[in-house]
DNA sequence: GCACTTTTTTATCGATCGCTATAGAATAAC
DNA sequence: GTTATTCTATAGCGATCGATAAAAAAGTGC
């Protein structure tokens, strides 16, 4: 906690020993990918060490244990991603759910990693993981459909969704959906036929009377 | 293939050897529980002997190996699963379509047995299994789209789909939707919320104009 | 009774699992 | 230079994996 008067936080000096010899980041890229393929269980240290190209002694001085580069590899595959769709940007819930779909729709049939969703193979593959890591797991699912509610309810509140519209029940149907496109994508199903239904279900998102959005348009 | 013209084939002779000392198809139900919470590799063999209460070289005798157990597994989950819903037998692929929803959503969350689904579990954890497993899973999960798809279809011959509705694209939105629920069961998600998903999601099943239905009821 | 067949139990097999002790190699501090 | 520190590579730890050999046990057929 207590830091250092005489060195500059913002450049740190030169660690004393030896230097890594491999680039972290890129080896932690490559975990995901194999991860994303194989899920948590189904991963072994080897497969992990012939993916990232060093040793185990490497890997578990640079990442801890197997879990906790899972727990990081998650934590890193979610940030890009959200980097890559900042759907709480849009200007309605309608936009930002739709928005989310359609990234939804590409990323899981995306030609260039493992199809499907690394969190879904996740869950489906830590049966036998430490209580902790399934908490760590179960959390963030529960964080992500939460988000979904809070989107949607702010929707409400800023009149670009109908008043009687009920957000938790919402939110679990769109999850629904995307967690379904995740499993669709990992089986193959192409990318056409996962936007068909985005937008057949965008269908189910509530619309606003027009009579009522031009009383919230008017009073903006 | 040949048989004894001797033996009466319903009332075969006894077996030779020492008889075998427990109950196979109770035996496999075990089996059938094991693999429903872990997966394929998230099961041991001493998992599935402790829960079905033999030794390994019962198991193997009987079972072939862990592969053929999985399968027979799965055979025997899909066999009750389709009997517990006969949805063919409803008159309109509407009915049909509403039915499966309607069990998913209670077989997912049954409280007497593992929560999710034991396919969606198949898919996740058998990366490293071999390819003739993986390939007998994709089938399978090929086939259960295709007989939704078979069934609407059927619905737009006998008049109760509307003759544009598209038998895939539809097929593939409920595949998705089941999916879907069969993960958030799984995640804890509640059964009524599970019911407002399907009801919801049945929203988008396309109707027959009131018109042409009853010229259809008329030509009955 | 004895021969034969099949299942049971016990005790492993070799391979792989996650992980680490140890020693040598590469750098910074002095 | 020497020393201290940190990383890398080799080798292997105990545990568990899926699967089986061997012999005792329990039946049928004669």
């Amino acid at each position: 906690m207590k830091q250092s008067a005489a060195s500059s936080p913002a450049k740190p000096r030169k660690p004393r020993g030896r230097p890594r010899s491999f680039d972290r980041d890129a080896a932690l890229a490559a975990a995901i990918e194999v991860f994303w393929t194989k899920g948590f269980e189904g991963t072994s240290i080897s497969d992990l060490t012939e993916a990232m190209g060093i040793n185990p002694p490497s890997l578990y001085a640079a990442f801890g244990d197997k879990e906790r580069l899972f727990l990081e590899a998650i934590e890193s595959y979610e940030r890009s991603r959200g980097d890559d769709c900042p759907y709480t940007t849009e200007p309605t819930a309608r936009a930002s759910i739709e928005r989310l779909l359609t990234y939804m729709a590409q990323e899981v049939t995306g030609p260039d990693h493992p199809r499907g969703c690394m969190m879904m193979m996740a869950e489906a593959t830590s049966a036998n993981a430490s209580p902790k890591l399934r908490k760590a797991l179960a959390d963030k699912r529960v964080s992500a459909r939460e988000h979904l509610r809070s989107r949607i309810k702010r929707g409400i509140e800023e009149g670009d969704v109908p008043r009687d519209a009920d957000p938790t029940a919402l939110a679990d149907f769109f999850s629904t959906v995307m967690n379904g496109m995740a499993m669709m994508g990992r089986d193959g199903v192409s990318r056409r036929s996962l936007m068909a239904t985005v937008e057949r279900a965008m269908q189910l998102f509530p619309e606003v009377p027009a009579a009522h959005k031009r009383r919230v348009a008017a009073a903006a």
